[in-house]
RNA sequence: GCCCCGGUGGUGUAGCCCGGUCAAACAUGCGGGCCUUUCGAGCCCGCGCCCCGGGUUCAAAUCCCGGCCGGGGCACCA
């Protein structure tokens, strides 16, 4: 094809998508980037082509059309074929099936919520996706400031199990002391690391200046006689750390000599009770454990960053490989506290109901209300590994769950905030028939019995459609005029039973129950609980646990049933 | 203050490494329509984004520099 006519096929081309108008820029970019022979000739070409799409502007559409069809009608046949691709995790680097170990490690100081949920969901996912091992470990080695409790143990295990998870290993680092303790004393010796019993204040002092402290160089002997005398309690809770040597001049203060063991006076932890007293922070225990479990791939928020610097020298000074890290950033979700420090906090003041209060983004708070595992996993290998923060709206996950529990949820009418309305005109009994599912005839239906002189139920949320003289359609049962409203009262009046009349007037439609039992429903709204009460289809036979839609309501799951009472959380619309 | 990361529609993500097919995709949201005994689901149409300023280049969301904004770290916490 002659230059010229390759430049006159792709500018039509462009003219056609784009109204008539081919963009010269564009099209220079379509030519080079589809033709990489002509890129060295840019400058020759780029005369030319502003020549013929100036031509190619001044056509009419109808002869840019039948140009093209011309000169080249492929143009016209292809254009179905569009792209698929996306979704899934992209490759991790350096990962080979079969040998990828990853690992989630929790301080089981809390329950876990989604924003750890992040990272494990990661770690899990990439170790499905290349047949490899994954490991929990419980990083529970601050018996003080972050102490764990023996119950989050157990609901980690229990949260991670019901999102899906196959743990391969279950790790304490409690229980791995000794091992830590054998490192400690190799860096020692080597030394690689050192005893210091200097004041706190005073070594920062030294280590913003980029000094040395006075223990820093003191001989491996030494500092292995100090070592001892760390375990054998002669050193008090604050009175000596040990060391890991780093760069006293890095750029980053926060790197230089960072503190690996301290010593807890009377722990009194969970699992070892006051069996140890010297105890290893989170970057000299990670670092060993994860180099001596084998985990090639590390999940971690972006805060860790920092830390990976820090156990680098770890790795360089045993000769180790250090695994993949990849940093993310921070997930939250739009107006829910994550923090377990201010969950603690509210659970004690009585603010909230317990870690799994509908309001909070517990594991166990999103489970009770209804928000189903995999909807979770979605979102979250939706958000992927971006290093920048997230903050997902509740829509999203909404969306999600949807999805998954539209077709499982069975419809029940309640009426929240009950108003009794009085039906005149109507003096036979009437019983409407309406399926538990709208797409699935199969599972059967709700009876709901309309008897004269009896009211029915409409809800005070539906006041605003029942205006004097207005027409409604009770949803499967008939079409009534509103003759009197008051908020303690409804008086209407039997119009027909079509439902196509209701259809064709555009009468609204609203939701009834002629007698109902007890149902509240928890509707957590931002730090507000909001318990609507009401009555549910008398009928209803629903068990802990069952997830159903409330009509124009919403979707719920049923949290408690007491006798005749249901108690049930609202999921969202 | 010092040190790391980030910045694409209202929200989330893809594209950035390796410049052109990006006149920017997908989901959600919002607006409208169709369908439907739900304000639900489904289908269709529409709205809406490359943080700012320079530079390199024929060509920048993409590379470089500067700024602004946001997050994180600077614990004997994890």
């Amino acid at each position: 094809m002659e230059l010229r006519e390759t430049i006159l096929k792709y500018a039509l081309i462009n003219a056609i998508q784009h109204d008539g108008k081919a963009n010269p820029k564009a099209v220079i970019g379509k030519i080079l980037g589809e033709n990489p022979e002509l890129r060295p000739k840019a400058r020759e070409i780029i005369p030319l082509v502003n020549e013929v799409v100036q031509e190619v502007n001044s056509m009419s559409k109808e002869e840019q059309e039948m140009k093209l069809r011309e000169i080249y009608p492929e143009f016209f046949e292809e254009h179905k074929e569009k792209k698929e691709e996306k979704k899934g995790l992209p490759p991790l680097p350096k990962a080979e099936k079969g040998k990828v170990v990853t690992r989630f490690a929790p301080n089981p100081d809390g329950a876990f919520h989604l924003g750890n949920a992040r990272a494990a969901i990661l770690s899990h996912e990439y170790a499905r996706l290349y047949d490899g091992k994954f490991i929990l470990r419980f990083d529970d080695t601050d018996p003080k400031v972050k102490r764990p409790e023996p119950i989050f143990y157990e609901w980690i295990i229990e949260d991670l199990k019901w999102l899906g998870f196959q743990i391969d290993e279950i790790h304490h680092a409690s229980d791995r002391l000794e091992i830590y303790y054998s490192y400690a004393e190799k860096l020692l010796e080597m030394g690689k690391a050192y005893v210091c019993t200097c004041e706190s204040e005073y070594f920062k002092k030294l280590r913003d200046e980029g000094k040395a402290c006075p223990h820093r160089d003191l001989p491996p002997e030494v500092q292995l006689r100090e070592w001892k005398k760390m375990l054998n309690g002669e050193y008090k809770e604050g009175e000596a750390v040990v060391r890991i040597k780093t760069d006293l001049n890095h750029p980053n203060p926060a790197v230089r000599d960072w503190p690996a063991l301290r010593i807890i006076d009377n722990p009194n932890h969970p699992r070892t009770g006051n069996r140890y007293r010297v105890w290893p922070l989170y970057n000299f225990a990670s670092a060993i454990d994860d180099h001596e479990l084998g985990v090639t791939h590390i999940f971690r928020g972006q805060e860790h960053a920092e830390n990976e610097t820090r156990q680098r020298y770890i790795y360089e000074y045993f000769g180790w490989e250090y695994p993949e890290a990849v940093h993310h950033g921070r997930l939250s979700i739009e107006g829910v506290i994550l923090s377990k420090s201010k969950t603690r906090k509210g659970i004690e003041e009585g603010k909230y109901l317990g870690w799994d209060d509908p309001r909070l983004g517990t594991i166990r708070a999103l489970r009770r209300r209804g928000i189903q595992p995999e909807a979770i996993r979605e979102l979250i290998l939706e958000v992927g590994l971006k290093k920048s923060d997230t903050t997902i709206s509740w829509d999203n996950l909404a969306a999600i769950n949807r999805r998954i529990i539209e077709p499982i949820a069975n419809r029940y009418f309640f009426v929240a905030d009950p108003i009794p309305m009085e039906i005149k005109g109507y003096d036979e009994e009437f019983t409407a028939e309406i399926p538990l599912h709208p797409d699935y005839p199969e599972r059967g239906v709700r009876k709901l019995k309309f008897t004269p002189g009896k009211p029915i139920y409409v809800s005070k949320d539906d006041l605003e459609l029942l205006k004097d003289n207005e027409y409604i359609r009770l949803k499967d049962l008939f079409n009534v005029k509103i003759v009197e409203v008051s908020e303690e009262k409804i008086i209407a009046e039997f119009d027909s039973v079509e439902y196509e009349k209701a259809r064709e007037h555009r009468w609204r439609m609203i939701h009834w129950v002629p007698e109902g039992k007890p149902c509240e429903v928890l509707v957590p709204e931002g730090e507000e609980l909001i318990v609507r009460t009401g009555l549910l289809e008398k009928n209803a036979n629903l068990k802990v646990d069952d997830i159903v839609q409330f009509e124009r309501f919403g979707f719920v799951r049923v949290d408690k049933v007491e006798g005749d009472k249901v108690i049930a959380i609202f999921a969202h619309k």
